[in-house]
DNA sequence: ATAGACCCTCCCCCAAGGGGAAGGTAAAGG
DNA sequence: CCTTTACCTTCCCCTTGGGGGAGGGTCTAT
């Protein structure tokens, strides 16, 4: 099928699609003559993988390593947990992060009465020490 | 004071000191000889302004906009906080996502056994529908 | 024959700088 | 006086994960 029924199927848009063919990391063949790509069943379901796995946060490299694992047969399941807790491990790290800047931005907004007045507790703290 | 020290003292580096001359943020004179730049106090304290509300989450245009609050003496803190809160509201919808990304992951995780066998639920919940 | 819907490559764009090359400058040491 | 060292400058390419659009080829239907 063409690149664009291939990107419908997976939920992906076309630069996207075409994106993962010009990194190697799906890459159905390409007529010789008209240079159309020409995507099958399996590029799809690796799309859709790929996808899938986009939006639970791993990056196109990691995506590349596990869409490795898929496609080996024999691969253990091993390799595939480790990467899974790290990239939760990765989350909660930035979980953290977050929840420190959110409860200090709220601590902010809380003391600043937002009224006209010049006099502004959040700027003072962002310019003090 | 040369970029270097100004750099030092706002915690950042010359690369980041320099791009926020370039792009408009801190502008100091600059010697028409030598082309060097020339840092003062304010400068620093505008730089260190920046710096902690870049640590904060705020983009760099969000720094510009705080920073024009922050220069002009009768502003009303109004706006400061109106900011703030929008971004707490940011924070908050990243949180979220990331904490559903962790459950669904972690879920995955636990379901898999980690061994040196090939079957493995994270990837089939990957490939799966 | 021609319109519309595909497809292709190529190039520039985003955030927020990092890395490093090539070259000018200032101060200290021999 | 000369050289080393530590600054500084601009300029250009690199990063992530594609988006937007130009310019041009192809395929199908009318």
């Amino acid at each position: 099928m063409q690149i664009g029924e291939a990107a419908r199927r997976a939920g992906l848009t076309v630069k996207t699609v075409r994106y993962y063919a010009n990194i190697g990391m799906v890459t159905p063949p390409q007529d010789a003559a008209t240079g159309y790509r020409d995507y099958g069943e399996d590029d799809v379901a690796k799309l859709q993988f790929v996808g899938k796995a986009r939006r639970f946060d791993f990056s196109v490299e990691e995506c590349r390593e596990l869409l490795g694992l898929y496609e080996d047969r024999n691969r253990p399941s091993r390799e595939v947990k480790a990467l899974t807790i790290k990239k939760i491990g990765e989350i909660d790290a930035r979980l953290a992060e977050l929840q420190s800047l959110k409860d200090e931005l709220a601590s902010l907004a809380a003391s600043c009465d937002g009224d006209h007045r010049p006099d502004c507790p959040i700027l003072n703290a962002l310019s003090g020490g």
